[in-house]
RNA sequence: GCGAGAGUGGUGGAAUGGUAGACACGCUAGAUUUAGGAUCUAGUGCCUCACGGCGUGCGGGUUCAAAUCCCGCCUCUCGCACCA
């Protein structure tokens, strides 16, 4: 056969939809259900449907694919299932700006992404498919919802959102974009505002979500959540405010309240009006004011200088009495601890400033080792000895926390406590394509839940969108005039909807029975296959949707509806997969690559194998498409091991062929237990390499088998084709996965290294098993390392048995 | 500012105390009696005709031996950022 002819035969595209057929015809991948094996749930977050697949999907999915089909050759029955997080606006915004239904442009969407998943090749059970827009879905997460109310976990309250003036709605966090916060769609910079949100209790949990010791997952994402979670410990102190009452203030250091020389507010604190005297009420309104109407961005901005306005008030320090002045500042946050401070300049960065600024009394209470008693030059936040501090005076700080907070408790002022940076999850989203709130507001009965057999609460069919975005629920009274579940009187429905994270919190147990109607998953399935084993996604979801998913697992774990304590046993992430220009794939950026164009030529294997063979996976990088030839290469020199057509005049040693088989499975057995598919890639590569080096030989066949099983979870269509055409039995991807013998990887003949001082100077082909003794010879009498020794006296030598000799000399 | 990670050929990367640059891309030369965005062969870190020397961000240290361990610095990336 010609080379020429040979090049026109190698068609992937056609071997690959050949291979998706068969696979499909024969239910190769229906999830094997065999109970004498153990179990794999191999979890890849879910895409939400923007309409094509792209690189970033394929770059998580291909080697979580790899792996899924790696556990199942070892014996595991696998469950890998896929599926569409279908909530969330981009639906709504082509509703709104191009008349289409979100309803029709997700599922159209959805059908086009499902031809392109399977063209991916992958191992997905497809018949478990769970779709979160689908009423069958949604109605759970309502019913979830009401399993929280009636828990105390989903209540209520005012809380301040992003509000958008021009288009008169609020945003969802996603929505508000760019450093300055502005709105997506208008570009208005978003205000902050007061609205009845819904909220769920995470915060209940958040000591439960410290604990990272049932899991696997990386330190990176344990870190992040920890720091999200923001634990502190401190004491709460009550300072008594003179014509008013207490207020109370969070400190992590009780230690230091004897140089609290001032107290300050938050703007938005409740008590301010309450507190400020008549002569400072209008410096104190105006400041409010000024705040209020402060963009987020301003408000937090660390470089800005300090500002704040006496109120009038004084506070008495409950250590030793004294009156301190009570300042409103915006550096202090009404969002964390009780919104008020005692402000100890000397120790404390922000307040040294403020102190500086309006000449308050900066007093040391803690001496830095080596004080020598003057006053500092910027605020000492470091550990010492208590100065200044009465009868703690002497006292170590790290003892005075305690010691102060003792004494504070026994009076009543104040007792231990710990805060949280984490707040409760606001699910309230005032959007249509979401999750109705299953709430009735009743005049007489007040709120309402939906009965559980009214659920699900559906989504209206035909909808009206406004240009300016706002939710056409609000405006739609078949929607939200009903009657009252309990007194049978008129209501209104809630007219908001969940965040879509509320969807992506629970979706891998809807996939064990996607069609389940009397929960939100089968309890036998779940029996079966809970909980996953390994999931896989991006970093970028470390806080949010992986912290949501835990406390939802906990929460369910309380309703009795699972044992375990965490959703996803181990956790690995890929990096991120980067345009050409290094920077992140957006549509808007225009650097998003289409994988279509390289499926078309090169083939679902080719783009499957460079992805992996890019880098280390959980590290990602720039997209640079010209690599793709070379794995595409590689693929068809390894297709014609079997087919013939590529001659290679390489030379090679033919007795290696059990050695080298062996040392391949073992590394591409190690490789694919620590997610190194970059570096078992090239093992495979190198061995394609030697075995068209070798064809033909006696052993070679045998060999060929071994290559092609664990060639099979990187390239499963080129393994399938290779394993017909040298006549076995359909299919490869039901072959064991090869064991090796690690006596056989050990070589006969090894390369000794002889240093002279560390310097590499000869390489001598010797026996594995040399003794120290020989190898020392055969080093001392190398031609090349002779001339090193000449004149010189030989101190030492080191040996490292079958790898080298070192020769010191001087 | 705080926290985490990373710096190796022209490029992606390999090597986690013992042969630096595996495997690829690209490039150079040759073969295929036409062509080449095909294929095959050989070469390809830098300097040097060679012997050899130099070389893993920079500076120091530990060691017979350092990309790898330790100390200091620089640069980049990603988080968080007035959290009391």
């Amino acid at each position: 056969m010609s080379e020429t002819k040979q090049r026109r035969t190698y068609d992937p595209t056609d071997l690959e939809h050949r291979w998706q057929e068969r696979w499909a015809e024969s239910g190769l991948y229906k999830t094997d259900e065999d109970e004498n094996k153990p179990k794999h749930y191999a979890l890849t977050m879910l895409p939400y449907p923007s309409g094509d697949l792209h690189v970033g999907h394929w770059y998580p999915m291909t080697p979580s694919d790899t792996r899924a089909r790696f556990m199942r050759m070892n014996g595991f029955r696998v469950f890998f299932p896929i599926g569409f997080d279908a909530f969330g606006l981009p639906a709504e915004n082509a509703a709104i700006g191009r008349g289409i239904p979100p309803r029709d442009w997700t599922y159209s969407n959805i059908e086009r992404m499902r031809g392109q998943l399977r063209q991916m090749g992958a191992m997905f059970d497809f018949d478990s498919e769970v779709v979160t827009c689908d009423p069958e879905y949604y109605r759970w997460n309502q019913w979830f919802f009401l399993k929280f109310f009636e828990r105390g976990l989903a209540y209520r309250m005012e809380a301040p959102v992003d509000w958008c003036p021009k288009d008169n709605t609020t945003l969802a966090r996603e929505q508000v974009v760019g450093p300055d916060k502005r709105c997506e769609r208008c570009g208005t910079p978003v205000i902050k505002k007061n609205l009845p949100q819904w909220l769920f209790k995470i915060t209940d949990y958040a000591e439960e979500l410290l604990d990272f010791s049932k899991i696997d997952w990386p330190e990176r994402v344990e870190t992040l959540q920890r720091n999200w979670i923001g634990r502190s410990e401190g004491a709460e102190i009550r300072f008594e405010i003179e014509g008013y009452g207490p207020v109370e203030v969070f400190t992590t250091r009780p230690d230091t309240l004897f140089g609290a020389t001032f107290f300050v507010m938050s703007p938005e604190h409740p008590a301010i009006e309450a507190i400020t005297t008549p002569e400072q009420s209008e410096e104190v309104r105006a400041y409010v004011e000024r705040a209020a109407k402060m963009s987020e961005i301003d408000r937090t901005d660390v470089t800005r200088e300090k500002t704040g306005v006496f109120t009038g008030a004084y506070a008495i320090n409950p250590a030793n009495g004294e009156e301190i002045p009570v300042y409103i500042a915006d550096y202090v946050l009404m969002g964390y601890g009780t919104g008020a401070i005692m402000a100890v300049p000397a120790h404390d960065e922000r307040d040294f400033e403020f102190a500086k600024k309006y000449g308050i009394e900066i007093r040391t209470v803690i001496a830095p080792p080596d004080w020598n008693g003057e006053d500092l030059d910027e605020a000492y936040a470091g550990e010492g000895t208590m100065v200044n501090s009465n009868e703690c005076d002497g006292t170590p700080s790290t003892e005075g926390k305690e010691k102060v907070t003792a004494w504070l408790e026994e009076r009543g002022a104040g007792k231990a406590t710990v805060t949280y940076r984490l707040h409760d999850w606001l699910i309230s989203r005032q959007r249509f394509w979401g999750t109705p709130i299953p709430i009735i507001f009743c005049d007489e009965c007040g709120i309402v839940p939906v009965p559980e057999e009214d659920l699900p609460v559906l989504l209206p069919e035909d909808t009206e969108f406004m240009p300016t975005g706002e939710s056409p629920l609000k405006l739609d009274p078949g929607f939200y005039n009903t009657e009252c579940p309990r007194c049978g009187g008129p209501a209104t429905r809630e007219t908001d909807t969940m965040d879509t994270f509320m969807d992506s919190s629970w979706y891998w147990y809807r996939y064990l029975s996607p069609h389940y109607d009397r929960g939100p998953f089968d309890p036998e399935r779940g029996e079966k296959w809970l909980p996953v084993d390994q999931y896989t996604g991006g970093i970028e979801h470390a806080i949010l949707h992986l912290l949501y998913a835990r406390f939802f697992t906990k929460v369910m774990r309380d309703l009795g509806l699972v044992d375990f304590d965490e959703p996803m046993t181990r956790l690995r992430n890929q990096g991120n997969i980067l345009g050409p220009d290094g920077q992140k794939m957006s549509k808007s950026r225009g650097n998003v690559v289409n994988p279509q164009e390289y499926v078309d030529r090169f083939g679902s294997d080719a783009l499957r194998c460079f992805l992996m063979f890019i880098g280390p996976w959980n590290e990602g990088g720039p997209w640079d498409g010209k690599g793709i030839e070379g794995v595409s290469r590689w693929l068809r020199r390894a297709l014609s091991l079997v087919t013939g057509g590529v001659s290679s005049g390489g030379e090679a040693d033919p007795s290696e062929l059990p050695r080298r088989t062996n040392r391949l499975v073992k590394k591409i057995t190690d490789d694919l237990g620590a997610f190194r598919f970059n570096t078992a890639i090239a093992a495979l590569m190198e061995h394609t390499n030697y075995l068209l080096a070798v064809r033909g030989r006696e052993e070679w066949h045998e060999a060929l088998r071994t290559f092609v099983t664990v060639l099979s979870p990187f390239a499963p269509h080129h393994a399938e084709e290779m394993w017909a055409a040298m006549g076995e039995d359909y299919s490869v991807h039901e072959q064991a996965w090869p064991g090796y013998e690690e006596a056989l990887i050990q070589a006969s003949e090894i390369t000794l290294i002889v240093q002279v001082n560390g310097k590499l100077r000869d390489r001598i082909e010797a026996p594995a098993d040399i003794s120290e003794e020989t190898a020392k010879e055969l080093a001392l009498s190398s031609a090349r390392v002779r001339p090193h020794l000449e004149g010189k006296e030989l101190r030492k030598s080191i040996y490292v048995p079958g790898r080298l000799v070192n020769l010191v000399v001087g």
